[in-house]
DNA sequence: CATCTCATGTCAACTATGTTGACTTGAGAT
DNA sequence: ATCTCAAGTCAACATAGTTGACATGAGATG
């Protein structure tokens, strides 16, 4: 998993806009790129990718999550999930143990060097938010929040 | 390419926000994932997926685009690309004819096939878009794509 | 004419991320 | 003793990308 770098190139291109929205449309696209590229790389460095951050993201924010929980909040089959799974326990960033009474299931749980990577990883992704934030003030971030929340919940 | 359908499940996760901007952190990440799902659906439908799509976008929007240049835009290898153009071509909707000056390098053309494709395809999300757009009003449309401005351009 | 360059095409091997299907294991519940 | 259920594992496959090496065909240049 992780490769050296990315293909480079990839700066915003100039088309034609055959329709009102194609600008919006492109933006979506190349924002959803210029968040993640710091993360990436960043992640690459590590020798991880985008599924071990997201595995580390939800784990972060819901530990003790079961192994079966897990695989719904991410959307993939578990054998989809134990390749990344299996490398971040072996790193000694994920630990998992028996739940106490329900002992079928087995509960996940960042370590220390965890918590660190996922920060390190996620807070790239935040600070590129958040200057974008700071440029159009509090009202113009929340209205880029409720564009993306109806765009989110068409499902 | 072309499976029947996706994993499905997929519904927005509530977890717990450890910092101020996950929450937005997260929007990006599903709305993302909002404005492609219908478009893919159709895709997946014809055969085709998002690589077919983002050559049909941008062929549609330089018409007579030479294949290095099309490879420049979309940041791929001519590896990448050349099966599922090849695939295109087969399908009859893209065309390529020498240029008369150029010799050298090929232009390519969507067909009449190729647009409707392209623009059912991009419908999709254009239509997300708008419904997003049409409930914050043309302020609200503006701020978003001025934080997608400042994000994207985060090289 | 001969050679150089340049756009394109193609073969091969590889990586990464996902899928289904089938089967095992180990523990709790009946 | 058997059933169920969470988790794990093996195999085969699809998709989307990568590098490297080499072929081809035409325009440009000495």
């Amino acid at each position: 998993m992780a490769k050296t770098s990315q293909a480079a190139g990839l700066h915003r291109a100039s088309l034609d806009k055959l329709h009102d929205l194609d600008a919006a449309l492109e933006l979506m696209y190349y924002g959803w790129r210029g968040m993640t590229l710091e993360a990436d790389a960043y992640l690459a460095k590590q020798g991880l990718s985008r599924p071990h951050h997201r595995i580390l993201y939800v784990v972060a924010r819901r530990p003790d999550i079961a192994i079966g929980s897990l695989l719904e909040v991410l959307g993939i089959s578990k054998q989809a999930l134990s390749r990344p799974l299996n490398l971040l326990q072996e790193r000694k960033l994920v630990t998992s143990k028996r739940s106490p009474e329900q002992h079928r299931s087995k509960l996940l749980r960042l370590t220390e060097a965890g918590r660190r990577i996922e920060q390190r990883a996620s807070d790239h992704e935040r600070k590129v938010l958040r200057e974008a934030f700071d440029r159009v003030g509090a009202s113009g971030a929340a209205a880029w929040m409720a564009v993306m929340e109806t765009i989110a919940d068409n499902n």
